[in-house]
DNA sequence: TTTTGTATGTTGAAATTTCAACAAAGGGAA
DNA sequence: TTCCCTTTGTTGAAATTTCAACATACAAAA
């Protein structure tokens, strides 16, 4: 478990833990660590939520599948972050979304109850983490806030300058590589593939950004 | 203080608090009311996030406003009902959104860092309303995926359908009243008001649904 | 290197939305 | 009741998206 401490401590999670009280805590919360191949599931759309998961290694992918089987892309989790939180908290009984490996990924699965309730050893830090967990969940709603900034613009020029606009800001760059492929990033913006890729040649060509795959630079940055 | 007593039992953050822990806790949170005409703000973009928000009588509406004007509906506030609390408990210095009054209303206003950290009265009730605090921010999340849900729909159509048995769903029922003229309501669904209005019309004309400015009667129900 | 499969780009027609403008309906006040 | 204002409905043209189909580029495997 020892080898996962440089991701747990930099997860928002266990803020301000000591190693110490990290190797307590694991045990205490009957941590278990699993491993995913490219396209597997940790989560799947109508299960019960109960656990709490943090990605260790690789990366995952929130998606949810209509009726239809149109496929929306709500986020990308890199390490250190968590997932499931929010429905397990909430107690629903079917999780409305995916969560997928966007290539090999280990993640480590918590139960919720565990965090939320003070156990029979009277751990000191329960307090701390439901705490750290509320900061969290709200850091969540904003990045919701945001996709809906991007996705409630009308066309799909708006929407992807506002979503490059947006990466922008958060890298601190106007060049930047972003964690989906063309396919994933229509599914973000909720638009169609072939529209999102007819876009992006446009803008190439008018020399307001470059695009290589998922790496993109920004000539004329534009406000949103 | 103690006419509000009725909605703040029902206001989750004040869960299983009796009577006389609630003006205990009132005054410990140095919690205040105050009453907006129809269209006031109660809070407004680009502020700092400090208080949290409990909706006392009447109704809100958090919306956000692009650069260019085009306005977003996120949700809408009945009483009992809080908002405000995630930009709090992120810290954010701008909140993306506004909260306006859709007739005239009155909130509680309490500061986060009040509810957030333990007071020097020692107060009981602090660990509880953060545990409290926890499960709306959850709450707000699945709210978010439920308009994403709706939003990440292609078609007009296909949107009002989709919120349409979202709402006969939530008030058990296939006929029922929404909290949004067309203009917001279109302003929620993502759409222009104009082709709502004739999605409306369609509807209606096919006999799928009823609709008398703000009540809808389905029909003929329609997965989603 | 060639092969093969996937990702990305391109295109034109059909469907849909947006936009602007106006008509009709409803509600409140005088 | 009439007047006035707001909300809702309607319409047609322009802009945009979706859809299906195919071309091209890229990367991994043989």
């Amino acid at each position: 478990m020892e080898k996962y401490f440089e991701v747990l401590c930099m997860c928002p999670l266990f803020r301000d833990m000591a190693h110490w009280e990290l190797t307590k805590a694991l045990r205490c919360l009957n941590a278990r660590v699993s491993s995913f191949e490219k396209g597997e599931a940790v989560m799947n759309e109508g299960e019960p939520a109960k656990y709490v998961g943090i990605v260790l290694t690789g990366s995952f992918q929130i998606v949810r599948t209509d009726f239809f089987g149109n496929r929306s892309m709500i986020a990308n989790l890199v390490p250190g972050e968590l997932f499931g939180e929010s429905f397990a908290c909430a107690g629903v009984e079917a999780v409305p979304v995916s969560v997928l490996a966007s290539e090999a990924a280990e993640v480590m699965l918590i139960d919720c109850l565990k965090i939320c309730h003070s156990c029979s050893n009277a751990c000191q830090f329960h307090q701390q983490m439901i705490y750290n967990l509320l900061q969290i969940v709200a850091a969540k709603n904003l990045m919701f806030h945001q996709k809906i900034e991007v996705t409630s613009k009308r066309t799909t020029h708006e929407k992807l300058m506002a979503y490059l606009m947006l990466q922008a800001k958060q890298f601190g760059s106007l060049e930047f590589e972003i964690p989906y492929d063309r396919q994933e990033l229509a599914d973000y913006l909720e638009v169609e593939r072939s529209g999102l890729s007819a876009e992006i040649g446009k803008l190439r060509r008018q020399g307001v950004i470059e695009a290589d795959r998922s790496r993109f630079k920004i000539y004329k940055p534009f406000d949103v």
